[in-house]
DNA sequence: ATTATTGTATTAACTACTTAATACAATAAT
DNA sequence: ATTATTGTATTAAGTAGTTAATACAATAAT
């Protein structure tokens, strides 16, 4: 279940995405190595010339980085992790006060909702 | 600066989406006549049938009727408009705290990191 | 040296979204 | 009755993303 798109975004870029929030949790270490292209593109269900173009991508930002012939690797970089993981985090609270604003809820409101969402939530197996 | 597109999803989705946004906020109230397709897709800067096409499907929902030729209304029914603005809420919050835990953060970091950001924006002009 | 694995590039076809131009359908306004 | 305004439908062309098939490039493994 590693993989899931949607249908109304191009899949590169949401493969960037997910490859993004992949590296900020951790679950790819920096210096991991990472599967062959083409083992990745079976794995998600998509052409290789797309998880291709997801990596260039990921590579110009600096994440990733390969080495012909021996594989594609996460950066070393771990303080481009932690900036990646407070960058996404940053974005997500800012889309998400805005969403809430726009919908027309004042702050008080959005906390409150979040408060009661994450209590109803607290049963929950992992975290 | 009503609209506002970005490049990677298809328009009439965001015209979807950023319409269902108005009328959960009041900025379109209930009954409120709409100016003409053509109207809106020159403010919008979109082909008219890319108009046409968004709207179609917000009448489907039941969001919107159309009445030829006296032209298009906002729905009447303002129970609709406030389950409407739930739901936009209630998944607001559902895919910020699913991207949040995604990216690493747990509950109480979640907790800490929007209410810091809410003071931050104190001083905004608008709530 | 040869082979297998990996990243990378190329070309063609297919699909969905968008635009453009135009026409038709219904009815409110005159 | 005529006209103008509105929603709606149709057809063709352009663009971007995706797939498919294939080939090339570099090097680790043998």
């Amino acid at each position: 279940m590693k993989w899931s798109f949607d249908h109304d975004r191009p899949i590169y870029t949401q493969i960037i995405e997910q490859m993004k929030l992949f590296i900020a949790s951790g679950e790819y270490r920096a210096g991991e190595k990472l599967p062959a292209v083409r083992e990745m593109a079976q794995e998600a269900g998509v052409n290789p010339n797309t998880m291709q173009r997801a990596f260039s991508e990921l590579e110009n930002a600096g994440l990733v980085f390969a080495n012909r012939t021996s594989g594609r690797f996460i950066t070393e970089d771990i303080n481009m992790v932690e900036k990646l993981k407070e960058e996404l985090a940053s974005e997500a609270v800012r889309s998400f006060l805005d969403s809430m604003k726009r919908i027309g809820y004042d702050k008080a409101k959005t906390i409150e909702l979040i408060e009661k969402s994450i209590e109803e939530r607290g049963d929950d197996k992992d975290e």
